[in-house]
DNA sequence: AACTTACATAGACGACTGTCTATGTTTCCG
DNA sequence: CGGAAACATAGACAGTCGTCTATGTAAGTT
């Protein structure tokens, strides 16, 4: 196997005037990276999940049960979240514990904004 | 053929406290419709590509060369984004002319701000 | 009316994605 | 040390998606 991960997309290089000025293949590849993670109705769960827990943080055992989910699914997502650099990981003896990058979401936001 | 179209996703019904407060699965799944929409490297440059024209507006005939794709299938990606209310389109004559539908993408913007 | 131009629709096909079960890994505790 | 709990990884499988070719439709032109 290779683990071959992965420095998160930069927002603002991909896309410097936003998406009012023509946005190369490459640019727009990275970005639909992005957007590809938050675009499935699972995660923009998860992430809603998260934000409304105590400390804006939560592990997985606590997002299986309300998402009717496995475990192992729920890891995915929170795998793809964490790639795409919207979550951070933060390991704490055996639970671990994920939490919103705000900051890569106000990048977003704003790319969108035209 | 049953012509199922398409009341556009109400964009603010469907997740009213933003992404801070849990969101149901009905909610996430027309979210998820919205974004997935625009979370494809060749919608995204079809998007800065109308942006970037004369008027804002755009015809399929001038968006082909640029992106090197068939007509089909960049009618096929301009579907896709007017069905979710993020383009509008406008026939004159022969040819149809596509715009961005800009209060559609600062409320999307505004969205995920968190 | 016939032809051309601009666009849409239909159908096919390979690639990707979301979910599951099964299993591995790490950490804590008695 | 041995067991349990929390999480990750691997592999399988059905469904979705992006692209193409082929064809249909509507509007303008001669």
């Amino acid at each position: 196997m290779t683990t071959l991960t992965i420095t998160p997309v930069d927002v603002k290089a991909c896309a410097p005037s936003g998406l009012a000025a023509p946005i190369g293949r490459p640019e727009a590849e990275q970005l639909a990276v992005l957007l590809k993670a938050i675009a499935d109705p699972t995660r923009i769960q998860l992430i809603s999940y998260i934000n409304a827990s105590n400390n804006a943080e939560a592990c997985v055992c606590n997002l299986t049960e309300p998402l009717a989910l496995t475990q192992p699914t729920v890891s995915h997502h929170l795998k793809v979240l964490t790639d795409a650099g919207l979550i951070e990981r933060e390991k704490r003896g055996t639970w671990v514990w994920y939490n919103v990058n705000q900051d890569r979401w106000q990048q977003i936001a704003k790319l969108l904004e035209i």
